[in-house]
DNA sequence: CCTTGACTTAAAGTGAACTTTAAGTGATAA
DNA sequence: TTATCACTTAAAGTTCACTTTAAGTCAAGG
């Protein structure tokens, strides 16, 4: 797969992904023997989670201290799964944080419903005193 | 109360409480004879929504929409019903992507359990051997 | 009286994460 | 053979949401 289809698999940018290759965001990609980047299954596993990390809000710091330690092999092991724990804790608060506020939203959606009520029978109001009136 | 017991309250500075005020995320607070913010109940309660939302990631221009409407009474009722309600529906969708991503991770945390047993059984092996060595 | 703290405007600076531009090389397909 | 992609580096530009600086005014308290 090249770099224009992988681009459009992810709905990103040919740039971004090489952008996201030249900061070691995922371990470099093959080339074929012009040079050309030739992405693996592997590779498309790598940017599946680096897009879905930061489309979360992990930093792009985090993603890549990921990487590095991965390329260091298997001594890193115990590392690597503590920064997946602390993101995990990270975006848990972050959930919960969103969930206060989509109560929070839900409530004034609700006082609304109560207000504009009260505005339709204001107006009911008007139209019996005119209706009164005649 | 001033705009430092303010700050302090909700932990932003005074300069973002300016700077809040003066791009109208909130209506103008009102002042005292010397010209100094004298912050009431209602304001208060603005501040707090405010932060909540940033918090939780509404654009700046999405809190300025809903106040401007708010500035002009009741006949925008349902426009900044409406605002809330997108709002929600990002925010309900943004939980979701989150959510994704923490099942993720947890996945990945748990391979990481088996990764290490492994490497502790292959230590152990390599220490069978040796005793088989010895 | 003088320090402290609040106020003003205008403008420049910051950091994150890209995006765009420039200016060039090299391979492949019609 | 010429157009189309892909590649490179380096640097500048963009957006968002502040933050900081500058340079000054004004009022209250010890």
């Amino acid at each position: 797969m090249n770099i224009t289809q992988v681009a459009k698999l992810f709905d990103l940018s040919a740039a971004t992904l090489r952008y996201y290759e030249s900061i070691g965001l995922f371990p470099p990609i093959n080339r074929n023997k012009s040079g050309v980047r030739d992405y693996n299954e592997e590779d498309i596993k790598w940017i599946d989670f680096v897009k879905c990390m930061r489309e979360s809000g992990l930093t792009i710091e985090a993603l890549i201290e990921y990487k590095s330690l991965f390329a260091t092999g298997d001594h890193s092991l115990e590392a690597r799964q503590k920064i997946l724990v602390d993101e995990r804790e990270k975006l848990i608060e972050k959930r919960d944080e969103i969930d206060k506020s989509i109560s929070r939203l839900a409530g004034k959606i609700k006082d609304y419903d109560g207000k504009l009520l009260e505005r339709e029978n204001k107006l009911k109001g008007t139209l019996v005193t005119e209706a009164k009136h005649e």
